[in-house]
DNA sequence: GCAAGTCCGACTAAATTAGTCTTATTATAA
DNA sequence: TTATAATAAGACTAATTTAGTCGGACTTGC
């Protein structure tokens, strides 16, 4: 399809929340896990993945846990969607040595390509600060109502 | 991951292919499969997946074969890729129902959803026919040398 | 030193996607 | 009218990807 992977939704949710707790002690898998009731074990995966590649930092020990390697306003949805899932690239095309069976003969690639580089552009503006403070919009505007249908009618 | 079906791919050549002889007899399935070395059957797939959504005109008989059903200029790369893949959605968050069972706790929906149209603004910007003369240039361009690496680094 | 709690990496299972095969239908051409 | 060449559609198999599990290694605190 064309779709985030669940690892790389759930490292964002994760990241996020590191980024809400950011000044507090270190937060665990499990902790994390258990506020979103997504599977422990998978969130350990997910988080670790973010730890070797440097987006957060994990801490052993009875009362380690991981916490955010950078500033929350330093790091990019596709930082966080490319530790996880690898290099962002809509197809096997066109990645840099990557030549398709059919190479010279198919001409969408140049095209795709700088689609790619559109899809790059955007996820690399959207910021985890962000992601934290449109959370907090949205948080107060659940205070005031249940607000279930309406308001974000997709462009389909 | 983050990737165009194959399938999708499929479809962008052969509606390429298809805007590049307009004006001359429908293309069968065969012929289109043949030129860039797919599988016939997956081809045929393909095209009648994108005859049934209206994206192409089928002709039966023994000349017949498949012509686009509107002007090159009048069709998107997103037209294409949603008649075969269905509606694009980065998260399954995202769909107008769509509630995970992470449902009101999870504070990336709104930001992914508004990244998610950024990416249906870049899909839909992209027509066939600006397609189709890339092409053109990179035909040009491939007359003149071989042009291996270069010219583009992606920004990982 | 010992125990509790955490991270880490390899492994297995499930779901999706790619691709194939077969049969039916349609329209042209002889 | 009959033969031929094309699409249409569905079931089916195989391969790849993704989701999820398990046991081991490490660090802290008692």
């Amino acid at each position: 399809m064309f779709k985030l992977s669940k690892k790389a939704d759930y490292g964002l949710i994760a990241v996020k929340h590191l980024a809400m707790h950011r000044q507090e002690h270190a937060c665990s898998a499990n902790e994390i896990a258990d506020e979103y009731g997504i599977s422990v074990t998978l969130m350990a995966k997910v988080l670790q993945r973010l730890a070797r590649e440097g987006v957060v930092v994990a801490k052993h020990g009875s009362t380690g846990g991981y916490q955010l390697a950078k500033d929350p306003g330093q790091v990019s949805a596709l930082d966080v969607i490319s530790a996880i899932d690898g290099p962002v690239l809509i197809t096997s095309c066109v990645t840099s040595h990557g030549n398709c069976e059919t190479t010279e003969r198919c001409s969408v690639r140049e095209p795709l390509r700088r689609v790619n580089e559109s899809i790059l552009g955007v996820l690399s503006t959207v910021t985890i600060a962000q992601m934290s403070e449109d959370t907090n919009e949205r948080a107060l505007v659940a205070l005031s109502g249940p607000m279930r249908s309406g308001s974000h009618m997709s462009s389909s």
